[in-house]
Parts: structure tokens; C-alpha cells; sequence
DNA sequence: TGAAGGTTCGCAATCGATTGCGGTCTCTTG
DNA sequence: CAAGAGACCGCAATCGATTGCGAACCTTCA
């Protein structure tokens, strides 16, 4: 049995499938007489007609989906902004097609070129990164570009992100207030600009207290487990007094962290207080909880894609970048230490 | 400008479309002279020629795009799922379009309309319940449809699921090589299969041994936080002695049970040692660290993006239902409990 | 009654790529 | 040199829905 088709339900209602076309559209019904309206929408029931997007997508030149583009699925942090962006769609008949760069240029530029074949009407990248600003602005001429959680100053391209640097005093704030001195930060990737952005935010905030962050000589190559791991263990390994306190750049490089104090022997509210970012859902029940700076993941996903639909419907340039407030959540992992005088 | 369309193309390296089509696509490539293969490559690369996969998808009748039908994107064991089916798609020119049915049975249906109105090639449903058969049924009739992780048993749809009879057997042994007597269980919702062979093999283990299962006369709407927590406490609140150890029917119910417990004044491994399900990454990582039944989610979502694959190419049933083992980890939410003797 | 104006609807082209069919050209062989 | 066999390639139809244009019809009012 062969699909059912607009001239099938054309036929059985005694009309011309433009007319059909025209009567189950509800934009154009009043184009059409309404007690044809009601044939062809009955013709079309019992029929069980179910329209062809593709076909329509290729006369009208409009898919009715949206690319996002992330850079790890497993990414804790990345799953609200996901659901934030496909509650944003779904009722509005649009789809989301999702694509993994695993942070990747080449794949990146793979991935991309893919959703424009697609025809995608806009896409979300929510994991770019320094050097991909030539793939995405080539992109770009063809499809409207939205950036979530990471950015590219001067690109040009509108984001979606957080105050990072506004992030990274919170977090120094916190740690100053409970009468740390010694003050480390684990670095994420130097490439992407949210994480530098969280060091220079907190390196200030340290800086205005006339106290000086410490740091290690490198970065993590990417944001996960084991390079909180390693970095701590340099840190630890560094001459001078280890630290009381340290910044992960993030909440798996803090558990890496926290593994590694473990390691030595050290205890983490007693001996060093540790502070996250993201407030991954885990945060709230490890041992101990950790103090971490809150983003608002699932708005974000929304605002995203909200700004994406505005993109792909007029072509209005309106929107640029838009920075969302990050929240300090303390937890024992800061408060449980005490200084020890 | 306008878009670059195969007719430029042709026109550039002088030939007609047709001819341009076929020397572009690897797999028509023979029927075409080598010299004129290079003559339209290099046309359609100084032009930068792309594809219309919407145009192609038409006339071919194969989009390259499968559906992925989640319950919760938010559920941390989603994410390997999704990223090993994503991962088994990616290189093979094939994209996953998402989307979300929070357990809804009639966004379900919309789902799989509008998944089936994108004529995608396949779909996979990782968030099936009982009460969803009639419209998988009825979509599986246009296209080839393969669950994941939630099974439909008898319903005669092909599914990559893991064994959690035997999970649920798992957990009773371990309970029970540490002694315990009095044991509980927290059930997950009635209305997924799954859950309910947690319930069976655990308690079917049990019996082998003479003991009866504790159970409260309730089971959780939804397998989240919140239902684990409210079943503890009814739990905690039923006459007859406090059960030593409880298994939960997930991670995130486990966590809900732990909270109950600290509300109580009851600690973990002393008081109540506690198993979850899932293996969610965070189970490492909490306090106490939680046992729990660890499930290859990656594995599985590959070799769902697998079947979906091979049913979509030929038309072959052949496929059925597997089920992958799930193997028990040990962690200090029942190793850290000692018999009051 | 007839012209003007508005409603409905059908015709055919179109979106861009693919493909069955058949024509042309080249080369080989008897 | 003729005929047969391939190898290449072009023509035109096709996938299914949408839409500009204009024809047909109906209403209204002079």
C-alpha cells in the first residue's frame, strides 16, 4: 500500500489538491469555503493522511528544524540546556537534530556543513570553541547561528551565555569571606572563552584584595574528571605552601580534584575547601556536597532557542549576545573549613 | 545569490544534471567517465556545492535521519544512550532527530506523527510504557521502529534492552551474602516493564531463600528523586521493624531514600545499607558511595542505532528483542554495613 | 438586467535531485 | 567495412506539496 498523498485526499474530497493543500492549512482556510474545508479535512481522516514535511520543506524552502550542535553529550551540564531548548520547540512543531563535535574543529566543520545540506532553518552551537570561528562564520552565510553556554567574543555571532567572569568573583568572594589567603583555581581549556573568563574574573576579584591566585603552568585539555585529577596533583606537587582553598573550574574537575586531595591524604573541607561551577545535579550528594557557582542551564536552552526562532523568521539581526546571572550555591565543601589559626 | 544548485554545477563542468548527480554520488560514479567525474568534482567544489538533502530525501524516499524518543532528557542514564547512538550514526551520514515525551502517552502520539510526517528512516523509543502499544503500532506500519532500554514485552517490537530480572536477582544475592534479613524494595513505576522484572527477579531471588520482600503498597509515579524519597518514608512508616537494607529501583530513587533516612535520624550503611540502579555517574561520588546494578547504556545505545540501521536498509524482521546483562558494583552503601549480631 | 467586486477554486509551474529509458559514440571483431 | 557490444550521457518524468495567476461563479447594487 502505497502512501497516502495530498492528491489522494484531493481526489476523495472532489477537489484539486492546491485546494486540498490550501484547506488543511490552517493559515490559508479561509482562502478556501469552509464546507470544502470540511471535506477535505474529512477526506483526510479517513484516510489517515499525514503530510510529506520533506515535500513541503522543499517547496517552501523551510524545514521546520533546528541543528544543535554540542560538544559532549555526556556532559552533565549540557542536558537542561538540551531540554531547555527542545521544550522551547516542541508545540511549535519544530525538531531539533542533534549533532556531537566532541570538541573537534574538523568535526565541527563536518557537523555543520551537514545540518546546512539539511536546510536546517537555524542552528544552535553550544559547544564552540577559539578556532572555529572561520567554519561558523562560513556557516553562518547560509543559516542563522545562535552560540549557547560558550561564546566567541568578537565574532559577532549572537550567544546565549552566562556572566562567567561575573562566575569566577562569586566564586573568589566566597572564599575570601571565609578568611582564605592561599587560593588556587584549576583552569579549563584556555581555548574556549568562557573558561578564561572565569580565571581573569576570579584572578581580579583576588587581585583587588591584594592577594594573588595560584595557579599551575597549564590547563586542562578538556573540561572532565581526569584533568581536574591531574591538575591538582600538580598543584600539589608545587614548592610553597599548598593552598586552603581551590576553584575547579567545574564540578567534574572538582571531583577530580577531590580524588587527588584524597590521594594525599588530605581531607577536603578540613584541609581545602573546594568550590565547583555548573551545579551539576550530582554536586548536592557527593561527599562532601560542593559549594559550586548555579547556572541556569535549562533558561538558558530556552533563551537559545527562543532567539533561534526569532533568527529564522525575520532575519532581524536584533539579537546579539545576552549574558545570564550566575548564583553562588555554598555547601560543605567550602563551609565545613575551618581556619586553622 | 542564491543557492548553488546541481544545475549550476552542471552547467560549469558543461554536462547535463543528470550526469552531474551521478558522478557526485560515490556509488554511481562508475557510470560515468573518470575524466568527467573530475570535470563536475571540480566544478561543484569551486562553486561550494552542497547537497539539498531535502530535495534528495524526496526523490529517493530516505531521509538518512533517524528519531530518537526519549521519556526524560533530564534522566542522567539517558545521556550515554543518546551518545551512543549519535556516536554509531555520525560518520555514517545519518542524523538523530530528538525528542521528548516526559511520559506523556499522548505526546508520544504526537511524536511519532510528526516523526513519521519528517519520513525519517527509523525511529527509536527509549521512553515506551504499557498503554503506548497501539500507537507504536501503528507508526511501526510506516516505518521500522526499535525500543531501547524500556521493552514492550508481546508487543512483538523489536527492542535492545538490558535483563533486570536478573539485575533484581543481583541485588537480592548481594543483600543477602551480607546478611540481611529484613529487606526492602522501592518500585519504580508499574507501568514500564522493566521496572516491574526488577520487582520480580528481586523478589523471585529472595523467595529462593525463604524471605519475603518488604514492600510498600505503593509504587513511584515517576522513577525520580521525589518518589524514592516518598516511598522511604512510607516505608519507614509501616509497622513491624525497620527493613536493614532497601533497594531502590534507580539511582535517583535511591538518593530520594537516602535523603528520607538522614530525616529520620537513620544513617546509611549502619543503619539501612541501601542499592540503587543504573550506575548514574554521580553514584561514585556520593556519600556514602552507592552500590548499584551498573547497565552499558553506551553499549546499548550503539546497538539500538545498529538494529535501527539494519531494519532500515532491508526491510528485515529479523531482529527480535536482546538483552544485555547488567553487573553489580559494590560501594560502601552496603559494604560499610555490619550485622548487629 | 447587467456590471462591478469579491469568493472559490483549478491549472500548471516550481522547489532540486534522481533515474528509467534510450540515443550516440567509440571500439572491437569477423 | 559492417555489425555488435559497451560505455557515457541526455531527456524528461518523478517525488509531493505549494502558489501565482486567472477563470468561473456568486453576490450586490444601480
Amino acid at each position: 500500500m502505497p502512501n497516502i498523498t495530498l492528491k489522494d485526499v484531493a481526489a476523495r474530497a472532489g477537489v484539486h489538491p492546491s485546494t486540498a493543500s490550501r484547506a488543511l492549512d490552517p493559515d490559508r482556510g479561509s482562502l478556501v469555503r469552509e464546507e470544502t474545508v470540511r471535506r477535505v479535512r474529512a477526506a483526510a481522516e479517513e484516510l489517515g493522511y499525514q503530510g510529506d514535511a520533506v515535500a513541503s520543506g522543499l517547496r517552501r524552502g523551510r524545514t521546520n528544524t533546528l541543528g544543535v550542535v554540542v560538544a559532549d553529550l555526556g556532559n552533565p551540564f549540557i542536558a537542561p540546556v538540551v531540554r531547555g531548548i527542545e521544550n522551547h520547540l516542541e508545540g511549535r512543531g519544530l525538531m531539533a537534530l542533534i549533532a556531537e563535535t566532541r570538541d573537534d574543529h574538523a568535526r565541527m566543520d563536518r557537523v555543520l556543513n551537514n545540518l546546512a545540506a539539511r536546510r536546517v532553518d537555524a542552528v544552535i552551537v553550544t559547544g564552540a570553541r577559539d578556532g572555529d570561528e572561520r567554519v561558523l562564520r562560513r556557516a553562518q552565510q547560509r543559516i542563522p547561528i545562535v552560540l549557547a553556554v560558550r561564546h566567541l567574543p568578537g565574532s559577532g555571532i549572537p550567544a546565549i551565555t552566562h556572566d562567567d567572569q561575573r562566575g569566577g568573583r562569586l566564586a573568589a568572594e566566597h572564599l575570601l569571606e571565609h578568611g582564605h589567603v592561599r587560593i588556587a583555581q584549576l583552569c579549563g581549556p584556555s581555548d574556549v572563552s568562557n573558561f578564561r573568563e572565569r580565571a581573569s574574573g576570579f584572578r581580579g576579584r583576588l587581585k583587588e584584595f591584594g592577594i594573588e591566585a595560584i595557579e599551575v603552568d597549564d590547563t586542562a585539555e578538556r573540561p572532565v574528571l581526569a584533568e581536574g585529577h591531574r591538575l591538582m596533583e600538580l598543584l600539589l606537587a608545587q614548592h610553597g605552601e599548598p593552598p586552603t582553598a581551590v576553584f575547579a573550574h567545574n564540578d567534574l574537575m572538582a571531583f577530580g580534584a577531590l580524588e587527588a586531595l584524597g590521594n594525599q591524604g588530605r581531607t577536603c573541607p578540613k584541609d581545602v575547601a573546594v568550590i565547583g561551577y555548573n551545579d551539576t545535579p550530582m554536586t548536592a550528594f557527593t561527599n562532601p556536597p560542593i559549594t559550586t557557582v548555579r547556572l541556569p542551564g535549562y533558561e538558558l536552552g530556552r533563551m537559545a532557542a527562543d532567539t533561534a526562532v526569532m533568527l529564522m523568521e525575520d532575519h532581524a539581526q536584533a539579537v546579539t549576545t545576552l549574558s545570564l546571572p550566575p548564583v553562588l550555591v555554598p555547601r560543605h565543601s567550602t563551609l565545613g573549613w575551618r581556619r586553622a589559626q
